[in-house]
DNA sequence: GGGAAATCTTGACGACTGTCCAAAGCCGTC
DNA sequence: GACGGCTTTGGACAGTCGTCAAGATTTCCC
C-alpha cells in the first residue's frame, strides 16, 4: 500500500504525457486540415487531401478523430480560438472615440487582409451549417462570440462619447458583418480599394449605433 | 429561287419550335434542380438526385446541359430572374417616407419567409463562387443587381424626405444584406422574432442612409 | 404508315469518397 | 536486447459521383 496515493506515480505521468501527445497531434492535424479547408472550401476538401498537406497518411486521421465531422468540428473550434485571440485587445487601449474607430477599422482591415482565406472558410462553414446539422452548434457559438465582440466595441465607443448604445447587439453585428463580408468578397476579387471601403464603412456604421 | 426568302418557311418554323421546346425542357429541368439545390445545398446535390426530383432520368441532363457547371449556371441565371421579378415593384408605389419604409421592410420580410430556402441557396452559391471560378461571373451579376435594387430604394427614400443619399451604394447593400442574412439564419433556426427584428433593422438602417 | 430524326433510358466506366483493418514500424520499459 | 503496446501505413471495401454511349422509344414529316 505504501505510496499508492502518490499522484505522480509513473503510470499517471506516462498517461498524462500520452494524452498531451495525442492533443498535440490532433492540433497539428487540425492545422493541416484548416490549411486545406481554407484553400479548397468545405465541399472540395477530402480527408486524403488533408493528409497530403500534413506529414501523415490518410489512415491516421481516423486514429485521432472519430470521423470527418469530428475532425471538422475540431477545426472549427480551433479556428474560433485563433479568431477571438486575434480580435481581442483591439478595443482595450483606446482613449478617445477617434482612437477607437481608428483601431477597430484598422484591426478589421488588417485581419481581413492577413487571414482572408480563413475568413472565407468561416463564411463557407457558416453557410454549410445551414444545411448540415453536424456543426451547427459550434458555428452558432462562434457567431455569438463574434456578436459579443462587436457589441463590446459599441459599448466602448458609447462610453467614450458619453452616450448609450442605441441598437440591439444583433443589429450591430449584422451590419458590421455585412460590411466585412462584402469587403472580403471584393478583396478576394482583387479590388484594390476593398480595405479602404471597409475602414470607412465600419467607422460610419459604428458612429450611427450610439444615441 | 422563288420563295427562298420567305422567313416562315416550314423548316424555319420547325426549327424554332424545336428550339422553344428545348428551352422549355431546360427551364423545367432547372426548376427541378433549383428545388433539389435549395433543399440540399450545392455540396450535397448530385445530378441523379436532381433527376429523381424531375420526371426524367439522370442521363437526360447531359442532353440539355453540357455538364454540371452548365446546369448550375443556368439555374443561377433562372434564380436571378425569379428574384428581381419578386423584388421589383415594391418601391414604385410609395407616397410617403413611412409608406416606403413599411413597404420595403414588409417586402423583405415576406420574401424571406416565403422563399427562405431559395435565399439560403443564394448565400450558398455566393459562397461557393468564392472557391470556384465557374459561376463567379453570374453570381457577381446577381450581386450587382441586388445592390442596384437596394440603391433604388435608398434613392426613392431620399427623394421622399427631400434629402440626398449620404452613402455609397455598396455600403447600403452590405449593411442591408447583412441584416437580411442574419434574419434568414435566425428564421431557419426557428426564431419567432426573426422577421420582426428584420423589419425594425431595415427601417432603422435605411433611415440612416440619407443626409 | 413508314422512315428518319429527336429524345429518353439504362447501364457502364473510371475516379473519387469516407471508413475500416491487418500488418508493419516505432518506442519505452523491464 | 527483447518484449508489448502505441502509432502509422497503405491497401481494400462499398458507395457515390459526373460523364458517356449504345440502344429503346417517341415524335415529326413526307
Amino acid at each position: 500500500m505504501a505510496r499508492r496515493t502518490d499522484s505522480t506515480a509513473p503510470a499517471d505521468r506516462s498517461a498524462r504525457r500520452r494524452a498531451d501527445r495525442i492533443d498535440e497531434r490532433r492540433r497539428a492535424l487540425a492545422d493541416a486540415a484548416l490549411l486545406t479547408l481554407s484553400e479548397l472550401g468545405y465541399a472540395r476538401t477530402s480527408l486524403r487531401e488533408i493528409a497530403q498537406n500534413s506529414a501523415f497518411s490518410h489512415g491516421v486521421l481516423h486514429y485521432y478523430f472519430r470521423d470527418k465531422v469530428d475532425l471538422i468540428t475540431y477545426c472549427v473550434r480551433q479556428y474560433k480560438t485563433h479568431c477571438v485571440e486575434r480580435y481581442d485587445g483591439i478595443v482595450a487601449t483606446a482613449a478617445s472615440p477617434e482612437d477607437l474607430l481608428d483601431g477597430v477599422a484598422e484591426g478589421l482591415a488588417a485581419t481581413l487582409e492577413q487571414d482572408a482565406l480563413l475568413h472565407r472558410l468561416w463564411y463557407d462553414l457558416r453557410t454549410q451549417s445551414l444545411f448540415e446539422e453536424s456543426f451547427r452548434a459550434d458555428v452558432a457559438a462562434i457567431d455569438g462570440s463574434l456578436e459579443r465582440m462587436i457589441w463590446r466595441t459599441v459599448e466602448a465607443y458609447a462610453r467614450l462619447v458619453g452616450a448609450a448604445p442605441a441598437c440591439p447587439p444583433s443589429f450591430a453585428y449584422a451590419t458590421v458583418d455585412g460590411l466585412f463580408h462584402q469587403a472580403l468578397q471584393r478583396h478576394l476579387a482583387g479590388a484594390a480599394d476593398a480595405l479602404d471601403v471597409l475602414r470607412a464603412g465600419v467607422r460610419r456604421q459604428l458612429a450611427t449605433l450610439v444615441a
